[in-house]
DNA sequence: GACATCCATAGTCGCAGGCTATAGCCGCAT
DNA sequence: ATGCGGCTATAGCCTGCGACTATGGATGTC
């Protein structure tokens, strides 16, 4: 008679997009499996949360009643976790910050003299996050603090820093046509195959391909888990990735050149954490690094 | 990266009990069963919950942290499922009254005539419920007010009013030995086999074994899930059971004898709903229900 | 009328989640 | 000391869930 977490997340999907197709594309789920678990949840519940015909997908009343609790229990199990973490990151006295590229810029050094003076006998772990959880492991608490690019999935959980301001450059194969010029338009970039973050990204997957400055989307070749599998792609002739400036000169190979990109945005470097999570020292942490990296210091609350 | 709900019910069980055993008998599974649930659910979390050696278990400090999280969520899906049956039987403007045993005592006519003009454009419906769910469809929100024999289980989640107190009578096959006399001393049952309501009753299935006053546990050599089936037991000569005075002239068959039994507390009926449920609409079936039942009037509030 | 879109159905496959049987450890009683 | 009882863990088995792909049928659009 119980129902799973998961089973929940599939409804508020549907609930929201109010569309099968769209939501598990969203979920990354076939649609008939999203159908099946829905009718499925409706037989737990003895109870008919869609009306759906041929053209269109409806809330009934029981659906609309159904989806704010559904959205509670399960911002309820996230918060669980994270209380777990919390209690086990504490027990260990210990601070992970999260990554997805590497950081450089003097970060570790910095952050760690400055904990031994004022968090002693804490430790400080870092640790590598996939591309493919835009939130760099906060939201399952397996990291307490990022070091990530904006933007951020926006919803009000989080909160950050900018710590540092960067153009982004584009990543050549030696040898590139484009590589001959200093500056690279990004008209000339329009047919270029791009190797992009993994879906699950979501916004990041767009800005890191310069879609929200582009006419038309970029052509997307392949896609890579991180920026170490990104440059060898771009090295073996595969596709091109944007990169940060900063992160253009920490990825330094013999088999590629990067060049700033002119038309495109600038990409914001944040220090990040979970809005709810008030540890003392966390904010030691976030602090030194907010410290280490800033150049164009700045506070924001969550994104609207 | 999501639970099923059960599992944290699991978790409940367990850490409650302090026993893999005790608690998988209480949730009706085999101890392995629950011992690898919980192992998954500790590999999900990717942390220890209970510190478990040959002799003992004993929670750690996740396991510390998780449990009031999950008692919040499992509480959570409950209260979702009955606002979702609220919703439902409003927008149908119904109110169900379970019962586990005929009810008779004049109250459907009785409450549906008061609900006729206290409620208008309301319905009634009535519903058996399985012995095999001690809230009579109250947990499960199936049900809006139970008639039931206490003891309900004993969380706060449920009020009642007891409507009447009746003597506990044995049902014995016409031509028992024991038919013979006008009252059965207690004793007399010691050794006599009896019909039991389903372990999953709980405290009711000790309650109508007359264990709450014997010395030793009687000897239960089979189950019923309802009144009907168990008097066809008692006809057919499998065993004997206790039942309500007014039960025993409610049932009435040719194949069964009822005798008071002397040195049994009486039963308590009662009308019983969640504590919580507001509805105007409840209330006035709750006042009907006691009203036409009521010989011995009492309020009471949840047990302790 | 052909096509695109969207939800439902059918069939397949791997693993989750239940079961029984049994092993292994420990404390207690004989 | 030895054996028994109580506890958890492991192994092996079976069923059904929850994914997938392929396809069908309804309904607007060009």
């Amino acid at each position: 008679m119980d129902v799973h977490v998961r089973d929940l997340r599939y409804f508020v999907a549907v609930a929201e997009e109010l569309s099968f197709t769209r939501a598990a594309s969203r979920l990354f789920i076939a649609q008939p499996s999203l159908s099946k678990q829905i009718r499925q949840l409706e037989t737990l519940l003895r109870v008919t949360l869609f009306d759906r015909d041929h053209r269109s997908v409806a809330l009934t009343a029981a659906g609309a009643a159904l989806l704010p609790q559904a959205r509670l229990i399960i911002q309820q199990w996230e918060a669980a976790q994270c209380e777990i973490s919390h209690v086990v990151t504490a027990g260990r006295m210990t601070v992970t910050v999260g990554f997805h590229t590497r950081i450089g810029r003097g970060l570790t050094a910095g952050v760690t003299a400055r904990m031994a003076t004022l968090l002693p006998g804490w430790k400080l772990l870092f640790r590598q996050v996939s591309w493919s959880d835009p939130t760099v492991g906060l939201a399952s608490g397996d990291v307490d603090v990022a070091i990530a690019w904006l933007p951020m999935p926006d919803n009000r959980e989080f909160s950050w820093r900018v710590v540092a301001t960067e153009e982004r450059w584009v990543a050549l194969p030696v040898g590139h046509r484009l590589a001959a010029q200093e500056v690279v338009p990004l008209d000339e970039l329009a047919d270029e195959p791009f190797i992009a973050l993994p879906r699950t990204a979501g916004q990041l997957r767009e800005f890191w391909l310069g879609n929200d400055q582009r006419p038309a989307p970029a052509r997307v070749v392949a896609e890579a888990e991180t920026a170490e599998e990104s440059l060898e792609a771009v090295g073996s002739g595969l596709g091109l990735v944007l990169l940060s400036s900063g992160n253009a000169e920490i990825y330094q190979r013999d088999d590629i050149v990067c060049r700033p990109v002119a038309g495109l945005t600038p990409s914001e470097l944040a220090v990040v954490w979970r809005a709810r999570d008030e540890r003392p020292a966390l904010r030691v942490v976030i602090d030194a690094c907010a410290r280490c990296l800033c150049d164009q210091p700045g506070a924001m609350t969550p994104a609207g």
